[in-house]
DNA sequence: TTAATAACGTGACTTAAATCACTACCCTGA
DNA sequence: TCAGGGTAGTGATTTAAGTCACGTTATTAA
């Protein structure tokens, strides 16, 4: 129950619009509570992509195995956040990603098809599509700016700037992960800016 | 005039749906074309990005200058994709990026209050744009994990075959900024490909 | 509570790519 | 038509970051 409070809020933050009583009871419909113990997968490399989630409570990273058996972090997630490949969720193919709990994690979650209902019935829920839409255009073109124009201690330093949660909270191997750099280079960076 | 052709046939085979006359008028009505010679800015760092472009004829390369004067090429753009700095444009911030002509350039181009209008009354203009979100999202994500997790010649390989025509039409040293690549080590992938 | 495992720090060495320097070949416009 | 800026190729050298190896400190789970 009270799981759905978070991403009533969610949405009616984001959106700036209010969600009807009918609303909240089509959203309860269609979005499922799952629980992910740490460790556990949300998704699997090769599966398809057939939920996306909301985070309400918990953390998760979405990563890549090479065949050198690197591993490359490309999102890292917590409350408030949405879980998804999102290739292969809109086009349903098999996913080239991992999605796994890095803390004990709890999702709500919800099929293309149920979020294509939410988009048509629900104009806050609309609303919010589009204004996630936007800030996820912007976040990547940032992202992509940082990782092809800056150094390693820049990126470091832009990380702990916008995002000094994720410093915070998680690893540092999943930090330099994130990054892009090896876990003892992001050790010496540290290192030198303590200074 | 004919201009317009183009972008009324992008809309319909994006969207997959048809546009009204009234539709047609509304669009030439918002959509100002827009020549620039090749060289010419579209946008300039500083400025706010107050218009989106369709591009109908030409390129044009998205790219910040770091405070050594190097040059990081963002985006390439050619017929049939649109030229902002989203961020700036949604926001009316002062963009980073500089948007110039790769080639003459010819635009149809309009400012975000209008879009708002399209979105609001022309059914297929906000498919063509929840398309247009969710293929940059994943395009986004691909590019990301390129940079993140690929060589320089595996990154050149994957520009190869996802975006030959890049190859085709561009300079060498504007694919060598796109790829985070100085222009010799670009020359010295290309010379032991062709072995 | 203590093994076991994961996370972190640090030195030595390697490597991919950048930088610097120079040459050659274009286009293109006065 | 030829001078000069833009573009590309290539060798020599440098450098940022990765890799390897090993020790230490936290966490976790039985």
């Amino acid at each position: 129950m009270s799981n759905f409070e978070a991403l009533f809020e969610y949405i009616q933050e984001i959106s700036g619009k209010l969600l009807s009583e009918s609303d909240k009871q089509l959203l309860m419909l269609h979005f499922k509570p799952r629980k992910l113990r740490k460790r556990q997968f949300f998704l699997q490399e090769g599966d398809v992509c057939k939920y996306i989630g909301f985070i309400v409570k918990g953390s998760a990273r979405t990563f890549t195995v090479d065949e050198k058996g690197h591993e490359n972090t490309l999102k890292l997630a917590m409350e408030n956040w949405w879980l998804a490949d999102f290739e292969s969720f809109y086009l349903l193919t098999p996913t080239r990603f991992n999605i796994e709990a890095l803390e004990n994690l709890e999702v709500l979650q919800s099929t293309n098809a149920q979020i294509e209902e939410h988009l048509k019935h629900i104009p806050a829920f609309a609303t919010m599509a589009n204004v996630i839409n936007q800030n996820y255009t912007i976040a990547n073109q940032k992202r992509m700016q940082a990782a092809m124009s800056y150094t390693a201690e820049e990126r470091y330093e832009d990380l702990m700037r916008n995002y000094p949660q994720f410093v915070k909270r998680f690893p540092q191997n999943m930090i330099a992960s994130y990054l892009g750099l090896s876990r003892e280079t992001l050790s010496r960076i540290r290192k030198n800016s303590f200074k």
